[in-house]
DNA sequence: AAATGAATAATGAATGTTCATTCCGTTAAT
DNA sequence: ATTAACGGAATGAACATTCATTATTCATTT
């Protein structure tokens, strides 16, 4: 057992040709959205990626080990493709349609990503670094909000970390609905949702009125 | 006289059918939302239901059947703590508050069931039967909007479907967010909340707006 | 009332299946 | 020819489900 745990982590040299490693986590992530991560068994994965199932458990300790992978993989292409050359010390509606825009491409041209990152039933599985993983999205935004509402651009009646969950729980919500066929999205409903998640986080002239 | 052991186990009234079926379901329920539906084996539930697993399998023809009944039951229960005396067909600004009201005492008082409803991975184990308890309870709220529409209370610049998926998903997030701890969630906190919500979903004077 | 036993309910060890992981014969690279 | 990568059958553990056995009920008899 230690010994092909030594064996699989000093593997530097992913074989003579690159990439079976990134086959394998973006097949996993296909195969994860799909069927759940207790759902799917191993060795699909790795019919998927193209390899047998021994070459998979040379590039992965466990399924774990694949599953905080494919996260952490997942989480990044998120990441980057969000805050890229993004100044978000400088918010404004604009910004916010920008993150909107790129939050709508990547579920468009990922949806398997997108659904894996949004699954329940990982938190039990990360490892801690998965998990810090997480924090490095939410605190820019965090940021970008707390400036935001110090502008005046962004209400101020609900702190940060809310406003980030209702706005993700929206864009969330409306995805989820489109994959189980309780509606169709089309551009022009998408920038409909994009203005009322707006209104919802903006800062609005009615607002001293008091709860 | 009856033997030691008999008295022993006279104490815990077995035998007698009581409500066993839902001793069951609730165990499910609960052990279903911590672990997931392929995460969880049968004989853990059977244990906190305090059966044995052939009892189980008495009062359900298969792990699936128990994952249908449990879904039902809990999609029952929460349509009827919705929409118990609640006049749909009058939308108003109190009838959004009281739905939200209702929505997150329901949250509160069973976090497991609120939970085990929104996961991800029951789609692919739901019978058609089951499927349909979930338009018993989007009908009517579809209707509810659509009406609201009508009436200039709510902004018909998105369609119902959407309206609803919004405002659902926005629950459902800060709700997930608080689970996960990301966020705290004060009584107050809970109010902005709904009140961010209303400006996404009212009939606002600036509509006509950007494109 | 107390006793009986046929009918019903409950049980958990036993069963066959599916899974994660390993192991070794084969293949490709140098 | 040597070494490392590969694949997939083999292995043992965990699982869903069954079934032979035990426990409980209750209509009937005494």
């Amino acid at each position: 057992m230690a010994t092909a745990t030594s064996i699989a982590n000093t593997a530097f040299r992913p074989g003579k040709e690159g990439g079976k490693r990134e086959q394998i986590i973006k097949a996993a992530l296909q195969v994860f959205a799909e069927h759940g991560l207790h759902g799917t068994p191993v060795p699909p994965i790795a019919d998927k990626a193209g390899v047998g199932v021994g070459t998979l458990y040379r590039y992965f300790d466990s399924k774990e080990a694949l599953i905080n992978a494919a996260f952490c993989d997942a989480k990044q292409r998120l990441q980057d493709h969000l805050l890229a050359d993004l100044d978000l010390l400088n918010p404004s509606r604009a910004l916010f349609d920008t993150l909107w825009a790129r939050l709508t491409s990547f579920a468009r041209k990922e949806p398997e990503t997108f659904q894996f990152l949004e699954m329940q039933d990982h938190h039990s599985y990360l490892t801690a670094e998965s998990r810090s993983q997480e924090q490095a999205l939410l605190i820019p935004l965090g940021m970008m909000v707390i400036i935001g509402q110090r502008n005046g651009l962004l209400s101020d009646r609900i702190k940060p970390d809310l406003a980030i969950a209702l706005f993700w729980g929206a864009f969330v919500g409306i995805f989820k609905a489109e994959r189980l066929n309780y509606l169709t999205l089309t551009d022009d409903d998408l920038k409909r949702a994009r203005d009322a998640c707006w209104l919802a986080v903006a800062a609005n002239r009615t607002e001293g009125a008091s709860q």
